[in-house]
DNA sequence: CGCCGGTTTGAGTCCATTCAAGAGGAGTGG
DNA sequence: CCACTCCTCTTGAATGGACTCAAACCGGCG
């Protein structure tokens, strides 16, 4: 066991195991997938929008992004990955991309060949139904961030951005939950939010002039949790992550 | 096989079979299942948001719609569904609702329980990985909704539901490509876009006046489906149906 | 030191909203 | 059969939140 643990694959393990119980076996058979690793540079591609991939990749450092194009241009990001996501396991069954999947910052992926996920999905069913239940939390977040973008104000969607990082960094280990490092520009974040660099910019300083928030560099520093997420109309349920045992709010331990 | 298939929940086939083929028993199994009638009027509630549910529920006729509320009161409508679809496959994984589902119009649905899906699932790879394959395509429509309502102008995002409606609509023998019935009002229509009901109105009187369309009470009929495509920025490849063998311009057969 | 990508700020504009009121249609009950 | 209500659709006028355009600032880096 100890051997297999060492495999970087082990990283997909804290989170899928967050969606169901998987017994030796199971994680056994999820590390011996077969990968090949790769590092990319920001901005470079894993998956454009029309590609047939042959492989579904975990994210072993940096940060990725799914979006989309519009005609004029604009820019629509549907979701943010980080380290130990499996990013794009839906292209395993949907065979083609509808969508970019893009480095946010420089990134190492094990690429694995989808023929091998299908097979261990199929030959291990609770493996098969964490996986399933992998995809549809992502559809869910997606889903709240329509909801961001269809229905609610610039400072709101703002702050229901940042109150998601901040729970999703923690969990991941990659920051806590009131002090963060932002991985994205101004201009990422707009097309998050459905807003310009510009508004973004003004946005966040209202943020910060109202005590919710300080800033420096891309630090994000949230000075009052509760205030943040009452002002993000936000609520943690759709992460679909239990919260017991976790703080959920580090800033009174 | 003629006992079998006479059953209600055959519905189901047409679709699930769209995304991958199924042998004679997978079909047998999943027409098996348990399952309970039940008629709903308008508004009323499938699942609400928080609840932990215990059916999963296919659409036997009318349309029904999934949505979010904000704190102002305002709604995002986050889907549509229409006879033959899996209303609510997620909550069988994901365990606790992260959003309404209700009734759009009269409906007829079959209830059945989570457990019998998820054992089916487990025991029937193939089943399984179509009811996968099943939610990531609603994932998929969800992406481009998101898209839709982030970056495109009130133009261009009703020319896009409208051009959805038509395939998804034809696509399950519902209606014309280019003469169908609208299901819903157009406050609803401005909840799916993000828009105000005031704004659609106009917006559609545009579509009209552009020679696009024309309406009378519920019944749309695309006048040039080519330019309402073209206006909508639309491009059929998120629906994941493939296109071979379908006429996508019945307005020139 | 000068470039470059990202951030910040200001001023003017516009797309969509809000508010308000009227018209049309379906259903209900006296 | 008509009056009444309720809901949806339609239209106008005024408002406003976010956008556009433009310029300046800033920090890192070659």
């Amino acid at each position: 066991m100890a051997g297999q643990s060492e495999s970087l694959l082990s990283a997909m393990l804290p989170k899928l195991e967050t969606w169901a119980p998987l017994d030796d076996d199971d994680r056994a058979a999820l590390i011996a997938l077969p990968y090949r690793l790769q590092s990319l540079a920001p901005t470079k591609y894993i998956v454009r929008e029309g590609d047939r991939a042959e492989h579904s990749c975990l994210l072993l450092s940096g940060f990725a992004f799914r979006s989309k194009i519009v005609r004029d241009g604009g820019r629509q990001i549907l979701a943010l990955h980080m380290r130990g996501d499996m990013v794009d396991l839906q292209n395993a069954v949907l065979g083609r991309a509808d969508h970019n999947v893009q480095a946010l910052t420089e990134i190492e992926i094990a690429l694995i060949p989808h023929e091998a996920i299908l097979r261990l999905a199929a030959d291990r069913p609770r493996v098969g139904r964490v996986m399933w239940h992998d995809t549809l939390v992502d559809g869910s977040i997606n889903r709240e961030w329509n909801t961001n973008v269809g229905r609610r104000d610039a400072t709101t969607r703002l702050a229901h951005l940042l109150c998601e990082f901040a729970l999703r960094l923690s969990f991941a280990g990659l920051g806590e939950q009131c002090n963060y490092e932002l991985p994205m520009t101004q201009e990422q974040l707009a097309d998050c939010l459905g807003l310009t660099s510009v508004h973004v910019n003004r946005t966040l300083k209202g943020l910060e002039a109202n005590g919710l928030i300080t800033r420096t560099a891309r630090n994000v520093r949230v000075v009052d949790w509760d205030r943040l997420a009452a002002v993000g109309d936000f609520n943690s349920a759709y992460l679909h992550v239990d919260l017991e045992g976790r703080s959920i709010d580090p800033s009174r331990p």
